[in-house]
This record gives C-alpha cells, sequence and structure tokens, in this order.
DNA sequence: ATGTTC
C-alpha cells in the first residue's frame, strides 16, 4: 500500500490490485489507524472494489475497523452503471444516530435538581440488551405505519409537536421504505423496542454548553453559553439488525449471478437497480424511520421528565442518522450523476444554501451532532460549501480498543466513581457495559473534530460537556 | 450494534 499525504489533513492511496478509486483518508498523522492494530485501511482498500463506485473510498478522521466496511467511510456508487448497495456500508444498526434538545435553562438553574432528575430519566428511559421501549405498538399494522412515516408517524399520535418535524432529516421520515421487505422476525423484534436506547456506546446524556465557536449558528440552531442540553444516542435495535442480517444472506446468494466478486465476503452487495438491491433499500428505509420513531420517543419520555423537575421546555435542535444509504445527486466528472452514497459512522454535512435545508438553518448550514465518548465532550458541527466526500463529515471518537481490550483495563465501578467526582451523575446498567465504554477506549473526540474541520468538512459551532449520563 | 452463536 502507498499512501501520500496530499495535505495535514487529507491521505490519498494511490489505486492498485482490484481498486478501481483511490482511497482518501481525511486524518492527521496522529490519527492515521495503526495497521499492526485496526484493519480499517485495508477495508477502505477493500471498498474502492466496489462495482460502479465514483471519485474515492473515503474514511473519516474517526475511522476504524467495521464489519466489512470500515465505521468512518463514505462510498458512493453510480446506479445507473451498474453501481452496488451494500447492507455492510451501511452497518447493523440502521440509522444509528443522535439527536439534540436545547432546554430554556442554564446549568445553575438545573444543579439543584439534577439528582431528582436523573432518577427520574434512570426510571424512564429504557435500556440494556433485553429493554422493551416506551411505546407498546398496537400490532403489526401500527408498526408498517412506523416503518412508513417513522418519528412523523409518532408525531402525529401525539409522541411530539409539529416543530419537531422541522428538526428532523428528511421531515423525520425518508421516502422508499417499502415493510414487505422487513422479515417477520425483523417486526417481532422491533414491536416491542420502540422507545429504548439499546446498549453499547448508545446513551442519553444531559449535557451544558461550555463553549461557542460560532456565535451566528449557535444562534440559528438556539444554543447559547451554559444552557442544559440533552443528547440522545441510539438506533434501530433488533429491527434494524435483523433486516441487515436478512439482506445481508439474500446478497450472499445473489452476486454470483450478477457476476460481482469482491475482496471480501463481508461486501455482499447488489446493484442499486436489482430486485436485491431495491428490496435492502426499501427495508432499510422502514428501519431508519423505525430508528427515527424510537429517537421521537425517547424525546417524549424525556420532556416529561424534565417536566417533573422543572419548568423548562425541551426544543430539538436536530436529528441526524449517521449509518444510511441515500440516492443524491452530485456532479461527477463534469455529469450529474444519480449515486447511493453509503454512510457507516458518517455524518452527512449539507452546506449553507442547500435546498433540503429548512429556511431558517439554510444561512449556516446543516447542523451536525457528534457525541462524544462517556465523560468527554459531545460537539454540535455545521455543514460547509466543498463538500470533501460528497458532504460527510465524522460522526464521533471512534473506537482504537476492542471492548474486550477495555474490559480487561477498565474497572466499571472505578470509572462511575471518577465521573462522579468530576461532577458527571452516572445512572448505567451494568458495571461491564460501563468499562467497554471507557474513554480510553476511544480516539480524542476534540481532535477528531479538529481534523475533521482542518480537511475541510466542516465546521465547529459548539462544544458541550455532560453533568449526567444515563448508559445503555 | 445485536434476544452478545441459527
Amino acid at each position: 500500500m502507498k499512501i501520500v499525504a496530499e495535505s495535514p489533513y487529507r491521505f490519498r492511496i494511490e489505486p492498485f490490485g482490484t481498486m478501481r478509486v483511490p482511497g482518501v483518508v481525511f486524518a492527521s498523522r496522529a490519527l492515521l489507524p495503526d495497521p499492526d492494530h485496526d484493519k480499517s485501511l485495508e477495508q477502505v482498500i477493500h471498498v474502492a472494489a466496489l462495482p460502479g463506485i465514483v471519485r474515492a473510498s473515503y474514511a473519516m478522521p474517526d475511522v476504524h475497523w467495521g464489519y466489512g466496511f470500515p465505521i468512518g467511510g463514505v462510498a458512493a456508487t453510480d446506479i445507473d452503471a451498474d453501481g452496488v448497495i451494500s447492507p455492510g456500508g451501511v452497518g447493523f444498526d440502521i440509522s444509528c444516530g443522535v439527536r439534540l434538545l436545547a432546554a430554556g435553562l442554564d446549568r445553575a438553574e438545573l444543579v439543584p435538581h439534577l439528582d431528582g432528575l436523573m432518577d427520574a430519566l434512570d426510571r424512564t428511559i429504557p435500556r440494556g440488551m433485553h429493554g422493551g421501549g416506551v411505546w407498546h405498538v398496537s400490532g403489526h399494522r401500527e408498526l408498517e405505519h412506523v416503518l412508513r412515516a417513522g418519528a412523523r408517524y409518532a408525531v402525529e399520535v401525539g409522541h411530539g409537536v409539529a416543530r419537531d418535524l422541522e428538526r428532523c432529516e428528511d421531515g423525520g421520515a425518508i421516502a422508499g421504505a417499502d415493510p414487505d421487505r422487513v422479515s417477520a422476525r425483523a417486526v417481532e423484534r422491533g414491536l416491542g423496542q420502540v422507545g429504548s436506547l439499546g446498549s453499547g456506546n448508545h446513551f442519553l446524556e444531559v449535557q451544558v454548553v461550555a463553549e461557542i465557536y460560532d456565535e451566528a449558528a449557535a444562534r440559528a440552531f438556539g444554543l447559547h453559553p451554559d444552557q442544559v442540553c440533552v443528547m440522545i444516542h441510539c438506533g434501530s435495535r433488533g429491527l434494524g439488525h435483523q433486516v441487515c442480517s436478512d439482506h445481508v444472506r439474500t446478497m450472499e446468494a445473489a452476486m454470483s449471478r450478477y457476476g460481482i466478486t469482491v475482496p471480501d465476503r463481508q461486501l455482499a452487495c447488489a446493484p442499486a437497480n436489482s430486485p436485491e438491491g431495491r428490496a435492502y433499500l426499501g427495508a432499510m428505509a422502514a428501519a431508519t424511520n423505525y430508528a427515527r420513531a424510537n429517537r421521537q420517543l425517547l424525546t417524549e419520555a424525556t420532556r416529561h421528565a424534565f417536566a417533573r423537575h422543572t419548568t423548562a421546555e425541551l426544543d430539538l435542535v436536530y436529528d441526524i442518522s449517521h449509518n444510511v444509504a441515500a440516492i443524491e445527486t452530485h456532479e461527477v466528472d463534469g455529469k450529474r450523476r444519480r449515486l447511493c452514497v453509503h454512510r457507516k459512522g458518517a455524518t452527512r454535512a449539507l452546506p449553507p444554501g442547500d435546498p433540503e435545508l429548512p429556511p431558517d438553518l439554510a444561512p449556516v448550514g446543516q447542523p451536525v451532532l457528534i457525541p462524544g465518548t462517556m465523560g468527554t465532550a459531545s460537539f454540535v458541527l455545521a455543514g460547509v460549501a466543498g463538500g470533501g466526500a460528497f458532504h460527510s463529515t465524522c460522526h464521533g471518537a471512534g473506537r482504537v480498543r476492542s471492548r474486550h481490550q477495555a474490559l480487561r483495563s477498565v474497572s466499571g465501578r472505578r470509572l462511575r466513581d471518577e465521573l462522579e467526582a468530576r461532577g458527571i451523575a452516572v445512572r448505567g446498567t451494568s458495571w461491564r457495559g460501563l468499562a467497554e465504554e471507557a474513554p480510553s477506549a476511544y480516539k480524542d473526540v476534540d481532535a477528531v473534530v479538529d481534523t475533521a474541520e482542518g480537511a475541510g468538512l466542516c465546521r465547529k459551532v459548539a462544544r458541550l460537556v455532560p453533568i449526567g449520563v444515563v448508559k445503555g
């Protein structure tokens, strides 16, 4: 592998072997994955071999090893030139994402009530592997509405306010959902989990705005210094996982019929325009809408908990997905082309003026939400013109040590005590889960965000720090 | 990420 530094924040892997396009890694030298400990650059190279891929196989500064595709990867295929869709390029947690709520109160006003609020959240927010959701969906017919209309359906039946939808990507639901492509098993897994965090790196945090970098953008997003916020990070639970498993299996069987060979069987894929490709895209859209309804229901549960301890309103700042593929039109080699843009552990970051943005956000660009690691900072960013990788940026800190490695070196109890000693209230579910998500297992989110900004992928708007963690 | 191995 020949890797060339093109700028302090951009490295290029020249095409060789089966690569159809170069690899482009947006990273500082310090953040470049170490090939001895992380195979993600090998995965960037594998992705560059996908049929129909255009421009480059991209990696964001938080890139790390994942299923087939790296987490922190962006790859676009030309769907009118037999370009493929691959479930591995979206990930098992379809539409895993983040939403940020801004409270109408400042830190000092909340601190006397924080313990009570955290206890209320502890009781109200379902989480962990086996947890049921806050919403008891009445049955298959109602779940179908969730799959078709996501957060929009949740709000229609009273779980939220109309303004929430103006602050969701795609108005709270993406088009093209096909519930018939979601297996009975996926539906069964999904029925009882709407309104639950899940486990792993998912969390709900009470945060405070610690720093503003861009006052005009912060004002447009409704953020000011010392303000209390809530960040919710979760995905599509068992339903999304089952959708991914089902369609990976279908595509593994279909690939030879399309004459497709890939360097790693975890890159199983099919032309986006084939029956298998369209089936996955329809099921993926349904799972995406499920995740958006999930975050909407957790928003309502959070509002109820706040209402018992404060008089503050919670306004939705924005809701983003960081595991999804989208059909978008971009100019490639001087021609407008319809592309299937896979973003896995990467966030869409629309530039100022993009027609998809609500009018009041258009002057500043799309809000981008970056969850940090437990006990560290989280960030609000904004999209910028230029858009190095189909208008995408990073999604989080990025793991550098496996769960297993983290477990060996960190005690969950000690970590909880350290966080509490720093004034962060912790409501966990398991000591093991806490240890696996220790900040020492992740890259430095401040460095990741600075690198994304330095690479011209986004700009910083605000830095948030946690005062309470509800851990999945 | 995940009824943490159909």
